[in-house]
Formats: C-alpha cells, sequence, structure tokens
RNA sequence: GGGCGGUUAGCUCAGUGGGAGAGCGCUUCCUUGACACGGAAGAGGCCACUGGUUCAAUCCCAGUACCGCCCA
C-alpha cells in the first residue's frame, strides 16, 4: 500500500483540557470513521485476506464483560492487520437466539393474560420480530461505543431472507445424504422453557441431594401382587429419583458381584404400588460401589438406563408429560397421576415409608443436568425429535484438526474439542419454540414426510410421490446452533456464488470464549467441511472467563457483574479496552478482572495527552514532514529512544502476531511511560537537545501511536491527527516498520549505563536529604564524561561535574565522610559477594566443562567488572581514610 | 469417575535451565515551566511442598496438598 499523499500538519489543535476527556473526542472521532467508510472493504484478491466472523450477539443482548474479553481483542487484531494493509474485514450480525428470546416473549404474554396459542403463531413471530428490531439497535450501539471498527454495512441477522435460505439449503442436503433424520430417542427437556435442548446445552451442577434406600420385593407365587404384604424376601436399592420408578423397567446389579449373584433372572414387584413385577438382569454398566450395588433401570427416564434397557431388549416406559407431570400413558401409575414431579417424589417417599418400603436415606452430593438456558433441571424424555448423525461429520473435522489445518491458541483447547468430538453424540436439532426457522418439513395427512427447501416445491414432491397436495408442516423450529453453525459463508451470501466468498472463505481467525468452542466452534468446523469442503478458519482464540477479584462467576444475583458500558461512561472506552487488554494473557483460563486496571489505563491516556501538550508547545516549529534529522546529527537520548522504539516495534508486532495482547499492551505501556515520557522526554529539556528534539519527539510519537492504536482506538488517532502525519486517519496508516527506525546499540547501552548512575545520585540524594532543588558536586576526571552527560547529570540527578584531574572516572559526589563510608562499606559488601560468587561458579571444572561458552564467558566478564568495581571502592575507601 | 489448568511481593499477574519482574497498594520526599489521573527514592519474595534429572532447577520430570475449569 503506497499512500504518500501530502503530510498534513494538524489544522484541529487540540484545545488544552487537562485531564483528557474521551467524552468529547471518542463520539466525534467514531462518527467520523464511519461516516467514510473506514470500516469498509470490499473484496480484494490482491492482498492477503484477515477476516474475523462476530460471533453473533443475541439480538436481545446487552452488552456485558464478556463480550469485553472476547471482542476487544477481535477488534485489535481486526485493526492491526488492516494496518499492516490486509484485506481486513470483521463482519458483524446478531442471532435471533431462540430460547432466550421466547422465554422474555411468553412471559410478556402470560403478564397480559395471554399465550403464544392463544395469540397464533402467525401474530406471534410479527411479534417476536418487532422485539427483535427493537432491541437489536441497542447492542449495536453498546458495540460503536466501544470503538469496535466491523463492517457495519454487512451486519446480517441469523433469520434474514438470506440466511434463512442457506438453513434450508443444508437442512435439505443433509436430509438428501441420509444425515438427519426423524426417531424416537432419549432427550434432554427444559420444562421451564419447553423445548428440548441438545446435549451440549445441559450443564451439569453439584447438588446436595437425598439418597433413598428402597426395598423391591421379591415377586413369586405366593406374593399377594397387591396390598401391605409382601414376601420376606426382597433387594433393596439406592435412588435420587424415587419419583421415576413408577417408570422401573428392571433391577440391575455387576455380573460380578457376589451378592447378588442368586437374584439374577428372578423378579421383582415395583414400589409402591406393587402390580408390576420385573426382572433383575446382570450388566456391567452397575457401579457395584453405588448404594447398594443393586440399582433400578427406568429407561424412559434416565440416559444411562435407555443403553441398559437397549442391551437388555427392555421397554421404554414414558411416566412423564411434557409439563413433568405423571402420566399414565404407558403405564398404571395409580394415585400419582397428574402430579408435578417435586410433589411425587414426596409423595412417594411418605409412601414408601407408611408401607416400611423405606430402608434409610442419606445426604448424598451428586451432579445434576441443568438446562444451561433457563437453569431448569432437565427431564429426559422419550420424544418423537430430528437428529444430525454426527460421526460422518465429525470425522473430517477431527482430522482438520489433527492434520494441523485448524489450530488453537492456547492449544490445550484443541484437546478438548478433540475429546468432545470423538465421543459425540447425534444432535438433536429440533425446538419446540416457535421463533426460529421452522423445519423444512412437511407431512402427508398419511404421514408420509417431505423434506425441501420451499412450500411450492413440498407441495410439488408431494404431488408426485403420494398424489396429494395437501401438507402439513412440522410445528418445530431448529435449533438457533444450527443456523450459527452456518454462520462464516451463509453471512458471505452463501449459497450464492459472491465474490465475498470467493475471496472471505475461509476466515483467518475465530476468537470465542471456551464455554462455546463445542455449541459452536465445533459445529462450524463440521457444518463448514460438509458444505464448503473446507475448513471456516485457521485459528482459534479462545479467550479467558471473566470473573470478579475475588474469582466469583460474575451474576446479577450475586451483584459483582460488571456493566462495561458504565466503565466506558467513567474512564473512557480507549481505558476500558486497555485495562480489558492488560489482564488478557494467553494461556489463562481466566481474568479476575479488576477496575483499578481501567482507572490506570484512564491515568496512561492522561499521560499521553500531557506528553502531546508538551510536543506541542514546544517553542520551535514542529516538522511539516514525519522525517527524522541525518543521523550524525542526533544526541544520545534521540539515538537511545530510537533503538527502543525500534525494539518495541518488533516485539509488539511479535506478540499481536501470537496473540499477546496483554503482553502487547504491557510493552507499548511501559515504552510510552517509562521510557520516553519519564527518560526521553527529560532528556528533550537540556540545552543540547533543541536541535533535534522537535523532530525525534513527534517521529517516535507518531510510531507509538501506530502501535497504540489497535489497542487504544481513539486516543491514538487523536494525537496522530494533532502531530504531523501521513494520510486521513490513523486506522489506515501503515504499520510502524521497524527498518526506519536506526538504530545505535552501543550508544543506546552507554545510555542505560548513564541511567543506572543517575539513579544511583538520585538514591545518595535523597539518602542524604538534600533539598530537590539544591545542586551537589561531583568531582570527575576531565575526559571521563562529555559535555552532554554533564548536562545530563545536572538536569536529571541535580549534580554538577567538576573537572579534576586528580578524581577517578566515576561521578561520586561530595559528602560527609562518614556518609560516604558508610555507603562505601555497603558497596563493597555487595560488590565482594558478587565476586565470591563468580569465582566459586568459575572455579567449579564442571561448570567450565560443560556450561555453553556464551554462559561461562558472560561470567568471566561479570566477575571482572565486579573485581574493577571492588578495587575501586577500596581505593576510594583508603584514600579517603587518609 | 475421566481430561486439563493454576499455586511467584499485601492484591492482580508476567517471566526465564545460569544474578527474582510489572502494575496497583505501602513508606519517605517533591505545588521542578507536559502531567498530583504527576515526579523521585525505597521497603517487601525458602518462586506451594517432597523427591528426581543436571555442573546448575522458580523453570524440566515424578509425586503430594490446595484452588479452579471442562466432560461424563
Amino acid at each position: 500500500m503506497n499512500r504518500r499523499r501530502a503530510v498534513s500538519a494538524s489544522n484541529s489543535k487540540p484545545s488544552r483540557t487537562s485531564p483528557y476527556d474521551p467524552k468529547t473526542v471518542e463520539a466525534r472521532l467514531y462518527e467520523r470513521w464511519e461516516r467514510n467508510g473506514y470500516f469498509h472493504e470490499e473484496p480484494d484478491p490482491a492482498r492477503p485476506p484477515f477476516i474475523i466472523c462476530m460471533p453473533p450477539p443475541n439480538v436481545t443482548a446487552r452488552a456485558h464483560i464478556g463480550h469485553g474479553s472476547t471482542y476487544t481483542p477481535m477488534d485489535a487484531l481486526v485493526r492491526y492487520r488492516r494496518m499492516c494493509g490486509d484485506n481486513a474485514e470483521w463482519l458483524p450480525g446478531t442471532d435471533h437466539a431462540a430460547i432466550a428470546t421466547e422465554a422474555v416473549l411468553v412471559r410478556e404474554l402470560a403478564r397480559e393474560g395471554a399465550s403464544r396459542e392463544t395469540l397464533g403463531r402467525e401474530k406471534y413471530l410479527e411479534r417476536a420480530w418487532a422485539w427483535a428490531r427493537e432491541c437489536g439497535g441497542t447492542i449495536e450501539r453498546q458495540f460503536r461505543a466501544l470503538g469496535f471498527s466491523p463492517d457495519w454495512a454487512r451486519s446480517r441477522f441469523t433469520m434474514d431472507e438470506g440466511l434463512s435460505a442457506a438453513v434450508r439449503r443444508v437442512f435439505v442436503t443433509l436430509y438428501r445424504d441420509g444425515l438427519i433424520y426423524r426417531g424416537k430417542r432419549l432427550v434432554n427437556w427444559d420444562p421451564i422453557a419447553k423445548t428440548t435442548i441438545s446435549d451440549a446445552e445441559v450443564e451439569h451442577e453439584e447438588r446436595d441431594a437425598t439418597l433413598w434406600y428402597v426395598r423391591y420385593p421379591a415377586a413369586g407365587p405366593s406374593t399377594p401382587l397387591a396390598g401391605a404384604r409382601y414376601a420376606r424376601d426382597d433387594i433393596t436399592v439406592a435412588t435420587t429419583r424415587p419419583e421415576t420408578m413408577l417408570g422401573d423397567v428392571a433391577i440391575a446389579v455387576h455380573p460380578d458381584d457376589d451378592r447378588y449373584k442368586a437374584w439374577i433372572g428372578k423378579s421383582v414387584l415395583v414400589p409402591p404400588l406393587l402390580t408390576r413385577s420385573i426382572p433383575v438382569i446382570a450388566d456391567t454398566a452397575v457401579d457395584p460401589e453405588f448404594g447398594t450395588g443393586a440399582v433400578k433401570v427406568t429407561p424412559g427416564h434416565d440416559a444411562t438406563d435407555f443403553e441398559i434397557g437397549e442391551r437388555h431388549g427392555l421397554p421404554s416406559l414414558s411416566i412423564m408429560d411434557l409439563e413433568a407431570r405423571i402420566t399414565a400413558a404407558d403405564v398404571d401409575v395409580g394415585p400419582y397421576a397428574g402430579l408435578e414431579r417435586a410433589e411425587t417424589r414426596a409423595r412417594i417417599v411418605a409412601d414408601l415409608r407408611a408401607a416400611k418400603l423405606l430402608v434409610k436415606e442419606e445426604a448424598h452430593r451428586h451432579a445434576i443436568a441443568v438446562s444451561e438456558r433457563t437453569g431448569a433441571v432437565v427431564e429426559p424424555l422419550l420424544l418423537e425429535q430430528w437428529f444430525v448423525t454426527a460421526k460422518p461429520l465429525a470425522k473430517p473435522a477431527l482430522d482438520a484438526y489433527r492434520d494441523g489445518r485448524v489450530r488453537f491458541v492456547p492449544e490445550r483447547y484443541g484437546r478438548t474439542y478433540e475429546q468432545w468430538l470423538e465421543n459425540i453424540r447425534d444432535w438433536n436439532i429440533s425446538r419446540q419454540v416457535w421463533w426460529g426457522h421452522q423445519l423444512p418439513v412437511w407431512y402427508t395427512p398419511d404421514g408420509k414426510t417431505i423434506v425441501a427447501e420451499s412450500e411450492d416445491e413440498a407441495i410439488a414432491q408431494a404431488q408426485e410421490l403420494y398424489g396429494t397436495g395437501e401438507l402439513s408442516r412440522d410445528p418445530d423450529t431448529l435449533d438457533t446452533w444450527f443456523s450459527s453453525g452456518l454462520w462464516p459463508f451463509s453471512i458471505l451470501g452463501w449459497p450464492e456464488k459472491t465474490p465475498e466468498l470467493e475471496c472471505w472463505y475461509p476466515s483467518q481467525t475465530l476468537v470465542t470464549g471456551g464455554e462455546i468452542i463445542f455449541l459452536w466452534g465445533a459445529r462450524m468446523v463440521m457444518l463448514g467441511l460438509y458444505v464448503m469442503g473446507k475448513e471456516p478458519f485457521r485459528d482459534v482464540f479462545v479467550t479467558p472467563l471473566v470473573f470478579d477479584a475475588q474469582g466469583r462467576k460474575m451474576s446479577k444475583s450475586l451483584g459483582n457483574a460488571i456493566d462495561p458500558m458504565e466503565l466506558v461512561e467513567k474512564y473512557g472506552a480507549d481505558a476500558f479496552r486497555m485495562g480489558m487488554l492488560r489482564q488478557l494473557r494467553v494461556e489463562a483460563q481466566e481474568v479476575r478482572f479488576q477496575e483499578s486496571r481501567c482507572e490506570e489505563a484512564r491515568n496512561f491516556n492522561n499521560k499521553i495527552w500531557n506528553v502531546t501538550w508538551y510536543v506541542l508547545s514546544l517553542p520551535e516549529q514542529l516538522p511539516s514532514a514525519l522525517t527524522l534529522p541525518k543521523t550524525a546529527a542526533l544526541n544520545p537520548a534521540d539515538r537511545w529512544i530510537l533503538t527502543r522504539l525500534h525494539d518495541t516495534i518488533v516485539d509488539v508486532s511479535g506478540l499481536l502476531d501470537g496473540y499477546e495482547l496483554g503482553n502487547a499492551a504491557e510493552r507499548i505501556w511501559h515504552f510510552i511511560w517509562y521510557e520516553f515520557c519519564d527518560w526521553y522526554v527529560e532528556a528533550t529539556k537540556l540545552e543540547q537537545a533543541r536541535e533535534t528534539r522537535a523532530a525525534v519527539l513527534t517521529f517516535v510519537l507518531n510510531n507509538a501511536m501506530r502501535l497504540l492504536h489497535p489497542l487504544a482506538p481513539f486516543i491514538s488517532e487523536e494525537v496522530w491527527l494533532a502531530l504531523p502525519h501521513d494520510g486521513d486517519t490513523i486506522m489506515t496508516a501503515t504499520w510502524p516498520d521497524p527498518l526506519e527506525v536506526p538504530l545505535d546499540r552501543e550508544t543506546a547501552g552507554r545510555m542505560e549505563v548513564l541511567r543506572d548512575e543517575i539513579v544511583r545520585l538520585r538514591n545518595e540524594r535523597a539518602a542524604l536529604g538534600v533539598a530537590p532543588n539544591a545542586a551537589l558536586d561531583a568531582k570527575v576526571a576531565p575526559d571521563a564524561v562529555s559535555a552532554y552527560e554533564r548536562e545530563l547529570f545536572a538536569r536529571l540527578a541535580g549534580v554538577r561535574i567538576v573537572p579534576d584531574v586528580a578524581a577517578s572516572g566515576r561521578v561520586e559526589i561530595e559528602a560527609p565522610e562518614d556518609f560516604l563510608r558508610e555507603r562505601y562499606e555497603k558497596e563493597r559488601a555487595h560488590l565482594r559477594a558478587e565476586v565470591e560468587r563468580g569465582e566459586k561458579k568459575l572455579g567449579n571444572a564442571q561448570f567450565v566443562a560443560h556450561a555453553k561458552a556464551d554462559v561461562v564467558e558472560k561470567e568471566r566478564e561479570k566477575l571482572e567488572r565486579y573485581r574493577s568495581e571492588l578495587e575501586r571502592v577500596e581505593r576510594a575507601m583508603s584514600e579517603s581514610a587518609q
């Protein structure tokens, strides 16, 4: 990208406001960026693409701290690659979030005394659309306030017509390939959302519970089938869910468990009704250590039991309906019919106790399945649902990882991904909510299934195959994650062949929180490979979860949730971003978020603002172009800061390439504050710095702002515009090039030594209690210190150098004898210890023989240096003693 | 139960097979002509514990303890 335009000097000098006020800057700059189309790109095959598909936030969402931790890195990466000249594009959009949105709507309707059924599907959906449109703007507005730079013109919504067409096309294709089927399976039922959910949407929560020990009486010819009496012989079973006893179909024991060998093949009666007899079977899935070693088998309401049932050819009995109430549909449930499940549990336990069938109960901690979305305890139910056959899709997705075509940062998440895909089960994709993509599935009056991309097509098919056009559409909708799984290509216009699709699929990087690797990441890989034949991204950058400073999960109920917009209001977007980014470490799985980091970042911005003001108010004319003086004219401090700038550019670029945003932020921060402001700017106040300082200050500041821009876009732009610059916006300014920064390592090294000396002298001043404005004299050999260095000592250490042929080459302040002696003694002790350490090390033949040559050489040099220092101190001591 | 992390200064965290680091906090001093949202100096650490590998371990390996995440 050659963009040599006329250098524009600032025509709008920032007015002197201290402290820096982000409010007067951020909104104005963002508006300008957006108006000038700086976020927008067209597909350009001539440049390397850098595409990030924004994980679509829920259309009803408001920005939360998790957006801060995942979307800020995305923006930083896109801004960085944009400055590097890539065809960089951040593609935004929102998700219809079926279950979450429907939950809100249903609640709202209930308040009005209505329901979706009374409203009817069409009216209901109209309302949902209106609600989505109303909410949708909020999150995008908040993202703008955070300074995010996606190409808003390309924003998509998962229920847009184009994306819906993509969903139908993929569904039909999968169905025709035999990868989508309908079947009665045990699925996860969320009784609050009133829909099934996939395994990936189920969370496991540790809870205190009760383990009940229940007697199952042996069934025999002499045993009465009902009533209070039962055979003396019985088997005791431990269960956490007595309410499901009504659906028991067997008792299972481990085949090697001697205690129960005699029982296998016998029958027992199911309490508390005792009207049904079930067999005792042997299965290796039973853990003999759990409870009594005998467990009840309830295939209609437990996944493990379902598998046991399948193995033994046992029936599956459903005893609960969709309200999680007891139903007599499959089996006699006696007086419990119609009761809610918790109520049933209490009644059955009471009845067992009354019938003396309850042996004991004990406290028990175990994991229960909970709906991630509603928090409802998930009920496994046998239902007719639609599924995606997972294994054939998982295989290529596993290969993509194993071949290195998809890699994870940090790497360890790759193994998590691998394990999940290896153990993947068929994916339940039908939902009973209305807000979403309705299944493209129709049924003929006699139950034949038609799958087609449109109703017309379905009717045509039905006519041809079954001679009927009378169809009813399946009322279910698709899992939200089905449509988001198509995101990387559906937003580019697929199934149309668009230039965007051609150029921008696959994308380069997926940035996401670890919690949706399975829900979203893995499914994008599976569906991307299936539909496009190519994995949808190369890198998966997994960002840490955000906790509060005490390491607790942020939640509304705990009251510890941090609203990023409040922090933006308080400190500005740049400060929020820097505060967040500085806490992100690539390897971390969590961030204990500290608001103080945002406050520090605000202070940092103020520092930048003030140093800019210093540069702008120099008495001399600022250069009109961004050029450096001839190298020969540069003074030592100039050479030092330029060398530091060079190294900072190299470091920051490398860190950004490796997704190390936290360390990159730390690095640029350190350069600007502790090297540029604290040392270089102070050194420009020397008389001898006047010739070159305006050029070097503006050059370094300009470069520093470009390095900072991906992290803190607003203040970097504001400062960059105020100083000599090249172009219209820092957003498309070129990324700093270390080759354009002159290096002088020798002088830079000498400056580091002087800096240590100055610190030492300041320390001595402080120890002496010398007033800050009082100068101290130091006698130094005439040729040991240059005129430039003399001024440096005077200005930065308050030490006046007095040339003295009798003095040594070291700057030693004049001070009372006892003070000096104490100093010398301390120094001597330290040096002696160092010399001793070095001698011991080098005296070790093993060390000299085994250690690498450069390590040994370094030790030798160190020892030499300490020895001569020690010698000097000892000489000075004997001199002052005279 | 299986897998994966973490344990370094009061707090939050970097870091390296060869002399322990940052920011905040703390102490002392400073209204020095960019900045008190600032400047200067300083105190503070058996780098969780136990073994092993190595000339050399905070770093590599094994085990223990505690904290956490994911999956079942």
